[in-house]
RNA sequence: GCCGAAGUGGCGGAAUCGGCAGACGCGGCGGUCUCAAAAACCGUUGGAGGCAACUCCAUGUGGGUUCAACUCCCACCUUCGGCACCA
């Protein structure tokens, strides 16, 4: 009688047997060490289907290279500030923090359920004041360096968060978070100056050769690096500077007007110079303009003129200023030159507003005529009525401009960057409290380091509408630490992301009380050789924490100047073609179908159903199909079990084709998770060898016993990744104490990976006609001739002579006719 | 507009360095067991032709390189993703 396979009592059981030791990282051998680390969840209440994905990923990477002998760090932790917890604080009038915790304590079962492998005492959360304590000091380390520092901008702001964001949680227009279209205001607000690592952040991508190409590039077009020069365009009768920056400053002496952003400090004198309604209302209009209408498709370039003019140096020529909506002033200089004959937008704006259109280069094959010109020419070509320049190519006229700008203080070669500084600060109550108190004598001050934590209020009452700490007396009243004054204390919270960008450096060194992390602990762990983690976070998360990681080598703290080696970006789980979401009702809980199929199913079916940076369909079938195979195996090595346990472990002569079908799997397996990452490959190798002891079991041929036993020993172990639960059940039942878990990886042997006898594929004219079965050792020669022999192969030979015979060794012979 | 990725059976996918296209799984079809069903197991399953042995076609499209191309090169089409009045 087989018994049945009862994954609910066999996950029971291992779990029970399983302790924190096992997963503990052992930090004694820096050449062993391996960071592990999946991106930490925010507790939001429910692991789904797509944490499921992440973490199973880690955890058999983790458990797989534990059994390689690897010092494996893979922790875990809760993301645990942010706004969703305010909101389910208001819809179900309890406290953020008691809605945060209690459910971290049910994902945590979860995690438990799932059957991964962490290390628990190293567990980090945001939220609770030994971290956030660090992360105000991060902040004052950002003060310390210049690198934070308050100012009064246009921001984005969403207005059913009710708080600013930074320009990378806007997308499309929309709030990252709530997909609400995001309008700007004018405040004040601290910000971090990620600018000023642009140039790093940029360079050191190519560092990054374990990243995805598609991560690179996101980050590349996110930072926008373009090298062009600053030109000065002086107010003709004021002299005022008006720098514009241009990639095209060959094209300068095209440059017929120049145009403001109407935010320009400019503008304000020179409307009082030239009083004008239209100028008054069309500035005030064009400054209320929404990001979101800005990329919108049916966006009308529009502009007035000031009733001013420029100089322009190079050709000495008074030229029209004018204020333009098209122009963007947080890019650049907030004020270009407008070249109608090769810039697309000037020409028609140059045609609308009734400029002049100037050529000043020309392609090699056509005339181009301003007056006719319908299009922009943008491409190379020949400088003309461009002064000393004329006569030379537009690509060496560049250089020649450039030099000749800066030779005479016209302006200076240039880099511009579209990324723009980290707007952090939120108008939020469950993050962490920006460290600052503003004293009418002093200014502003920062909190001093020995003060910290400062401690967010938890006695506070929720209700729809702003942050309750911008209204909270006991928290904002304070004393100035410079003067000992009253003072005000600063109620914006930090940028969760603020938060996220540092965890893993905690997970170093976690309870140290004394600093953020321990910089040894952190020499020995970092960087983070694999990091797996969704794709959203391409240019949000992983941005910020190349920022934070290189200011923290500046500041000598890390050695390492980036935090993650290796990237992986796991696809979504969808589900009908779309991503998982409870407003489409496609979602398929986690609980469930462990509760259905158990975890080791649930794992399985997920890493086996795609390469996990693609997405990946949910199917009912195919999990059906992934407990097929473990039940499958369960049958295999229990009825196999009695018989296996007292045997020894060296197969017998004539264990033959198992032995070396049982290496070969070791082999593709260790090579699919290792180097390739492909679990799904791995996993079908693993059936494949299951099908094999099968056939074996169940053939004419009767199985070596010493072999099978071997074989059904290493499919367990290399299960154990995989499927941890059953893996350890199995283990047991085959008679060893240890768990599965703490046993060594198996080794195959490259001799025996190999088989004696090869299939040998003939074609002629590259056609296959026939297949031998041939001894490995026979040299090349005889297989040709074994291949020419062919009764298979003889009838496309008549006839027709061999022009030549290609081979290639334990594989192909083709016979090349003429 | 700029940049990037991907197109393979009914479906998810495999083919690791240019060498048998479709591993493995799902689904389908046929069978064994059964009073019957489920489960399990066995066989079969890209298309066309053929009684069959077998032959031809086939990896988005069109070219090219090669003895040999899913794989390399050129052009194009489609889908997805990122950036975008960025000067």
């Amino acid at each position: 009688m087989i018994e049945r396979y009862d994954f609910r009592a066999i996950e029971r059981k291992a779990r029970a047997r399983w302790t924190p030791d096992m997963y503990r990282a052992k930090c004694d051998d820096p050449e062993r060490k391996f960071y592990c680390l999946e991106m930490f969840p925010y507790p939001s209440g429910e692991l789904h289907m797509g944490h499921v994905r992440n973490y199973s990923i880690g955890d058999v990477l983790a458990r797989f290279l534990r059994m390689n002998g690897y010092d494996v760090l893979h922790p875990m932790g809760w993301d645990a500030f942010g706004l969703p917890a305010e909101n389910a604080a208001i819809k179900h009038r309890t406290h953020p923090a008691r809605w945060t915790w209690s459910n971290i304590e049910h994902m945590k079962e979860q995690f438990g359920m799932l059957g991964t492998s962490y290390d628990w005492e190293r567990e980090v959360t945001t939220a609770s004041p030994d971290y956030y304590q660090w992360t105000q000091w991060l902040f004052l380390l950002m003060f310390r360096r210049g690198l934070a520092y308050r100012k009064r901008a246009s921001v984005n702001w969403c207005p059913q968060c009710e708080t600013v964001l930074a320009n990378e949680q806007v997308e499309g227009g929309l709030c990252w978070r709530c997909d609400t279209v995001v309008g700007t205001r004018e405040l004040e607000q601290w910000f971090l100056k990620i600018t000023d690592y642009a140039d790093r952040l940029l360079a050191d991508l190519d560092q990054l050769q374990g990243w995805p190409e598609r991560v690179r590039v996101m980050q590349q077009n996110w930072i926008g690096r373009s090298e062009g020069v600053e030109l000065v365009f002086p107010v003709a009768d004021t002299k005022e500077p008006i720098p514009v920056f241009t990639t095209r400053h060959d094209t300068v002496y095209g440059a017929t007007y120049v145009v403001l952003a109407p935010e320009h400090p400019l503008v304000e004198i020179l409307m009082s110079r030239h009083p004008s309604e239209e100028l008054a209302t069309f500035v005030r209009r064009t400054r209320a303009i929404d990001p979101a209408q800005r990329i919108a498709e049916d966006f009308v370039k529009e502009g007035v003129f000031t009733g001013a003019y420029a100089v322009n140096q190079f050709t000495g020529e008074n030229i029209p200023i004018w204020i333009g909506n098209y122009v963007v002033y947080e890019y650049g200089t907030g004020a270009v030159m407008g070249v109608p004959a090769h810039d697309q937008r000037d020409l028609e704006f140059a045609r609308k507003y009734g400029l002049a259109v100037r050529v000043v280069i020309q392609d090699a094959g056509h005339s181009l005529e301003a007056s006719t010109l319908d299009r922009a020419y943008v491409d190379h070509g020949t400088m003309v009525e461009s002064g000393p320049f004329t006569g030379l190519p537009n690509t060496e006229g560049q250089d020649r401009i450039a030099d000749y700008a800066e030779q005479r203080g016209l302006g200076r070669r240039r880099v511009n960057y579209r990324l723009r500084d980290w707007l952090i600060s939120r108008q939020r109550y469950w993050g962490a409290p920006i460290p600052v108190v503003y004293c009418d004598h002093c200014g502003i001050m920062p909190v001093p380091e020995e003060q910290l934590p400062v401690v967010l209020p938890l006695d506070i009452e929720f209700s729809p509408g702003p942050s309750p700490l911008a209204s909270l007396e006991s928290f904002i009243c304070t004393t100035c630490p410079g003067c000992g004054g009253t003072a005000r204390r600063e109620t914006d919270t930090m940028d969760t992301f603020i938060d996220s960008s540092w965890y893993y450096l905690r997970y170093c060194s976690p309870g140290n009380r004394e600093r953020a992390f321990d910089p040894e602990a952190a020499g020995y762990w970092m960087p983070v050789d694999q990091y797996i983690g969704g794709i959203e976070h391409a240019v949000l998360h992983l941005l910020y924490s190349r920022f934070i990681t290189k200011v923290l080598h500046d500041e000598g703290m890390l050695k390492v100047e980036e935090p993650f080696v290796r990237l992986l970006t796991q696809g979504m789980v969808v589900k009908e073609g779309a991503k998982m979401s409870k407003s489409k009702g496609n979602v398929v809980s986690p609980d469930e179908i462990i509760r259905k199929f158990g975890a080791d199913t649930a794992r399985l079916f997920i890493l086996f159903a795609a390469p996990p940076e693609k997405d990946l369909e949910w199917s009912e079938t195919g999990v059906e199909g992934a407990s097929r195979f473990l039940q499958r195996v369960w049958r295999l090595v229990t009825s196999h079990a009695d018989s296996v346990g007292g045997m020894g472990n060296n197969p017998g002569p004539g264990a033959g084709e198992l032995v070396r079908e049982t290496h070969r799997a070791i082999k593709r397996v260790t090579h699919d998770i290792r180097q390739r990452y492909n679990f799904n490959t791995a996993i079908s190798a693993l059936m494949e060898l299951v099908n094999a002891l099968y056939r074996y079991r169940e053939g004419t041929t009767r199985p070596d016993r010493a072999a099978m036993c071997q074989a059904v020993e290493k499919l367990v172990l290399m299960l154990a990744p995989f499927a941890p639960h059953l893996s350890e059940e199995l283990w047991s039942r085959l008679g060893h104490a240890k768990s599965v878990h703490l046993e060594a990886w198996p080794d195959y042997d490259e001799a025996l990976v190999l088989a004696d006898e090869v299939t040998v594929v003939v074609q002629v004219d590259g056609r296959v006609r026939d297949r031998l079965t041939v001894a490995v050792d026979l040299t090349m020669d005889e297989v040709q001739e074994l291949a020419i022999a062919s009764e298979r192969v003889r009838p496309y030979l008549a006839g027709r002579t061999i022009r030549r015979v290609v081979g290639v060794p334990g594989k192909l012979v083709n016979i090349v006719t003429a």
